[in-house]
DNA sequence: GTCTATACTGAGATAGAC
DNA sequence: GTCTATCTCAGTATAGAC
């Protein structure tokens, strides 16, 4: 165990609580008790709100780039690595349904809050963008990649928000179905 | 003026401040300022936040209500009447970049306060939901009328939410585009 | 590094005078 | 119907003992 495992600890207890409540409805007495925590002790680690968000959001970007390279690794294919980001969507399709995606509601609502660190969890979506537009780019659509991977990123998105509001597990597969055979469509000839 | 304009007021502008700043970030004293009330008089008016929020979710689903009348006046075909609905993320555009979807940025945040609100919220969604499946049938898509009507819903909100987050207004244009060449295809010939 | 105690703020909500 | 004054509670944050 390093030094700073209390830290750690933390960290992903607030990432949890952000992600499930909200920023904002979270407060550091959750995070605290969560961690067996006196909130005194809290404040020998994290001096504000604001702190423990930015190192959430720098763990969150930290795995998303991890996670991308597993991506990269697992699948030969740009086509198949796409598939990969598409069908993330069943892989944490139950948190999806209860807390709707990670990226996006946390964005939302550090906008609506007009918060210093929305640009820093809007860069999470960034990391996956870059990463699907140059699969997009290897897949042979070199002029509209970047395109090709807002539009993916949009349609997951939407499928994430409606989840979160209807619970409807048949959805989600219906549209990762549909995304799977826009993909293919996608492929130049 | 009838009688219940300061009530009227008071919902207009909490409808404003919960799009703006959500729901939780917006105080009665917000509220109460911004219609130049005091405090104390606001509670004539609404006994707690949820009471508000109650009046909020309602006003909304009238005034959605109120909408998909007139698109259905306004347009002679069903194509024309959804081609109203998708062409309101560019009517709304300014909006939208600024502070998402009104209707899922709602329900994102209610889900995840465990607000009981929640099923009201979702119920404007459904509104949208109903409509637009009715669209589907008359232009002759009965068997999968629901299914079309909640893709569509459901990459609008994926527009909706990385507009806010890009605040790329050429990209609401360009998925908008595809939405229209989309539309197109779903007519049986 | 961890704790208790405590200050300070703003929130939701109430009572009662006018 | 409108106001001021006030209550209670939760939240962020600090000081200082151990």
């Amino acid at each position: 165990m390093p030094s700073d495992s209390t830290r750690n600890k933390i960290i992903e207890t607030a990432d949890r609580f952000f992600y499930e409540q909200g920023f904002e409805a979270t407060s550091f007495a959750d995070i605290a008790q969560a961690c067996g925590l006196s909130r005194g002790n809290f404040y020998y680690y994290f001096k504000t709100k604001d702190a423990i968000l930015e190192a959430v959001i720098a763990r969150r970007a930290a795995f998303t780039e991890d996670l991308l390279l597993r991506w990269q690794a697992a699948a030969n294919t740009p086509a198949e690595r796409i598939r990969h980001f598409i069908h993330m969507l069943i892989a944490n399709q139950t948190q999806i349904m209860a807390y709707g995606c990670p990226v996006g509601t946390l964005c939302s609502e550090l906008s609506k809050l007009s918060h210093p660190a929305q640009s820093g969890a809007c860069g999470l979506f960034t990391l996956f963008r870059l990463w699907l537009r140059q699969q997009f780019e290897y897949l042979g659509r070199r002029d509209d990649a970047n395109a090709l991977a807002m539009h993916l990123l949009a349609r997951s998105q939407g499928v994430a928000t409606l989840a979160q509001s209807f619970h409807d597990e048949a959805f989600i597969r219906q549209e990762v179905a549909l995304m799977d055979h826009w993909l293919i469509q996608q492929i130049p000839t």
